[in-house]
DNA sequence: ATTGAGAGTTTTTTT
DNA sequence: AACTCTCAAT
């Protein structure tokens, strides 16, 4: 028995593994489930499984390991890598495998192995290029809206011939008709969207057996993690993979689906047994990471969402610290506060810097952090930070690389013919626009026989004639190494030249971030062994859009967005700006199911912690440059108060209880009433300071409500006045429904 | 054709 | 606040 033997030969491949881990890592043959709870290991399993199917003899090119992040993708080679050294197995992004598969199946889908693969920014070009040449005028819709339907389209296998929009849907009529004009833009460009890589795929797979049996048959063993993010295409692809050889492990958690506005859909986990008959289901509830507290809190958040499978988690690690919860004057004050105590820890030596995480909902918070952390030294990194690929500059240039490599690619001419300025506008491109339609050419052979087109002007045609001169020249070193064709593209434009001679501190930057991206095509030419360098580097430079790639060995404080959070760990985590319209997302307000994903979202960032977690707000926070009140997440509502501690730095409890004092320092401006009869959440976290007594009147239904020893609750009813005024408070979980006489009872109002 | 001022708009999250 | 778009002046 060959089996045998190899497993006495692999045991370190089961060591230290419970019981469940052990089944799935084992697991062989026919479909396997792993619901897996957060911090419980699954990683581990998944990459032991991987090497497990090594071991056994499996051959890696017929394995196939798909992630939806490129983090994550990285994060899980790497540790295959460290458990086999030398395999062969194809582990990536769902998006990076279709990309990958396309270039040999193109034709099928209508595009050429050439194609270009367009950014968010791109499509929005190409959609607003399908938008003028249809002169369908889009208002009273945004592109955006459109944007979006169009995706959630795609997401759904709906092809442009397809899409029926619901009766009476105004959008979804506008829709309708530039979809298909959509589409056809980015065929004429020979290029596809992000949503086109997992829709083509889908369909190739689809309407091509032969082409789906040999797939089915070369991956024979296919790992899906996050399986709870996959959207109707992913799920379509991984089936059409696992028809003859069902070998379909997938792993998720369905309270940690994030990404319901990107067409993820929850069914696909919850009712993968139903679509896989006998599927082998391993559950992974107990928690390695978190300290108890931790856990408690995460469990007790999560509990509140309706839509789910109740899961038992729990964890053999010690109590721990309680969470906190800060409440900061102002966001200022938040992320000085944030930053002082990290910096505190690493030069006290309890900490180092890669022990934080500072997460936050949007990316625009991460602003003043980085300021903050700046000022006190504390080295940091920013995942996803301001996108490097996404600068004007970069995109300026590598719409050359782009040209080069795909001439039918219209974004990529129309955003390189006139970077820099060279004298063709408007007037200009639209004449060769027409021309090219009228003759079926793209706009740069119309522009390579701009001398015949009556409408162009002698100087407009001679500028074309440059610029096709220009492209031709490129052309004839584009095969080689991207570093060299970079270099003739900028010396070529002199792009470089007019950044450098500006004394624009601007163009400073811009120049540096050049510099860095020829840093970035050296590095990929020495790790690039192949043909097609060009076209290897652009869909490389699209697909992943961090170069500052986060690194776990860095020693530095983490800061991204709870959505990127997905996935790591670390010792110490901050959860900043939990306010309602923040977390939860006011776009996610109007519909309980978003709510929902809000709250798997906290949850998500809640279990990264391992030893310590801290909550924190600002009771003042700038928002599109207004100053505005906030009010606590009802989040925080839901938490278990045994578990946690609340707590305001001095200065909070200062401002809360001297608001006499409190002009001395800088008031914020649009306080909406007098500081007396606000109780701050710094009094919350005070745990019961006596207050000035606060008039009735200053009641409101749906007010946010502090009582000494109830906690927050909310204002659901009302009736009387002055003095017998009462209200009706709710206290969410902890206490349920309670009356009180206003005059007579210590509830303060958290917040105007 | 280009530039610059002023108006108007925006931000959820990722590939 | 920061960014994009529009329109008028150059």
């Amino acid at each position: 028995m060959t089996l045998m033997t190899k497993c006495a030969l692999t045991p370190f491949l089961l060591e230290g593994l419970t019981d469940a881990q052990r089944k799935a890592v084992v697991h062989l043959e026919g479909p396997l489930l792993i619901l897996a709870g957060p911090g419980s290991g699954k990683t581990r399993v998944v990459t032991h499984r991987v090497a497990w199917l090594l071991n056994q003899g499996v051959p890696g090119h017929q394995i196939l390991a798909l992630t939806f992040t490129n983090k994550a993708a990285d994060e899980m080679r790497g540790r295959v890598e460290r458990l086999v050294p030398d395999h062969s197995v194809w582990l990536s992004t769902f998006h990076r495998f279709c990309a990958r598969l396309l270039r040999k199946y193109a034709p099928f889908v209508g595009l050429r192995e050439n194609y270009t693969i367009y950014d968010v920014a791109d499509s929005n070009r190409a959609l607003g290029r399908a938008l003028a040449k249809l002169d369908i005028d889009t208002t009273p819709f945004t592109p955006d809206a459109v944007a979006k339907a169009i995706g959630w389209a795609k997401n759904n296998l709906i092809l442009p011939g397809q899409y029926e929009p619901r009766p009476g849907h105004a959008l979804g009529s506008v829709v309708k008709r530039v979809y298909p004009a959509y589409q056809a833009q980015l065929a004429d460009s020979n290029a596809a969207d992000f949503d086109d890589l997992l829709l083509h795929v889908a369909i190739l797979l689809r309407e091509n057996p032969e082409v789906r049996r040999s797939l089915d048959e070369r991956y024979r063993f296919i790992l899906i993690d996050e399986y709870q993010d996959t959207n109707l295409a992913q799920y379509a692809i991984a089936r059409a993979l696992s028809i003859d050889h069902p070998n379909l492990a997938v792993t998720g958690d369905p309270d940690q689906s994030i990404y319901g506005w990107r067409g993820a859909n929850l069914n696909n986990i919850l009712e993968f047994e139903k679509d896989f008959p006998n599927v082998r289901v391993v559950r992974l509830e107990r928690n390695y990471r978190s300290t108890q507290r931790i856990l408690q809190v995460a469990a007790k958040l999560i509990s509140h969402n309706v839509q789910r499978k109740e899961k038992n988690l729990y964890t053999e690690n010690g109590r721990g610290a309680p969470v906190r919860l800060v409440t900061y004057p102002t966001q200022k004050d938040e992320v000085e506060g944030i930053a002082s105590q990290i910096a505190g820890e690493i030069r006290s030596g309890r900490r180092r810097p890669r022990d934080f995480a500072v997460f936050y909902r949007v990316n625009a918070l991460s602003r003043g952090l980085e300021f903050a952390l700046r000022e006190l030294g504390v080295p940091y990194q920013m995942v996803h930070g301001l996108e490097f690929f996404q600068r004007k500059e970069i995109k300026d240039v590598l719409a050359y690389l782009q040209l080069l490599n795909n001439p039918h690619d219209e974004v990529a001419l129309l955003r390189s013919i006139n970077t820099p300025a060279r004298g063709i506008g408007k007037t200009t491109l639209g004449r060769l626009s027409d021309h090219a339609a009228r003759r079926g050419l793209t706009m740069l052979e119309a522009a390579r026989e701009a001398q015949q087109i009556e409408s162009l002007s002698k100087r407009s045609a001679s500028l074309l004639g440059k610029f096709v001169g220009l492209f031709d020249r490129l052309s004839a070193i584009s095969g080689g190494p991207v570093e060299e064709i970079l270099g003739h593209v900028l010396a070529g434009t002199s792009y470089r030249e007019q950044l450098s001679s500006s004394n624009n501190e601007e163009d400073q930057e811009r120049l540096a971030n050049i510099e860095e991206l020829l840093t970035v095509a050296r590095e990929f030419d020495e790790r690039y062994n192949g043909d097609g360098y060009l076209e290897a580097f652009l869909e490389e430079s699209s697909l992943v859009n961090d170069t500052d790639d986060w690194e776990v060995e860095v020693d530095r404080v983490t800061l991204m967005t709870l959505h990127a959070s997905k996935g790591l760990e670390f010792p110490v985590v901050y959860l900043m700006a939990v306010e309602e319209g923040l977390l939860p997302h006011e776009r996610s307000l109007r519909q309980e199911n978003q709510l929902e994903e809000e709250r798997r979202l906290m949850f998500v960032g809640i279990t990264r912690a391992q030893q310590e977690l801290q909550f924190s707000m600002a009771e003042y926070r700038d928002f599109r440059g207004q100053r505005k009140l906030t009010v606590p997440s009802r989040f925080l509502m839901e938490l278990p108060r045994e578990e946690m501690d609340l707590q305001a730095p001095e200065a909070a409890e200062y401002l809360a209880a001297e608001p006499a004092l409190s002009r001395t320092r800088p008031e914020p401006q649009t306080r909406a009433a007098p500081a007396a009869e606000l109780t701050t959440a710094a009094e919350l976290a005070a745990g019961g300071t006596p207050s000035p007594p606060v008039s009735p009147d200053v009641f409101r239904q749906g007010m946010l409500v502090l009582h000494p020893s109830c906690g927050l609750g909310r204002v659901v009813a009302l009736s009387g006045a002055g003095a017998s005024r009462k209200a009706t408070v709710d206290f969410g979980s902890h206490g349920g429904q309670k009356k009180y006489v206003l005059s007579k009872s210590p509830l303060r109002p958290v917040k105007g």
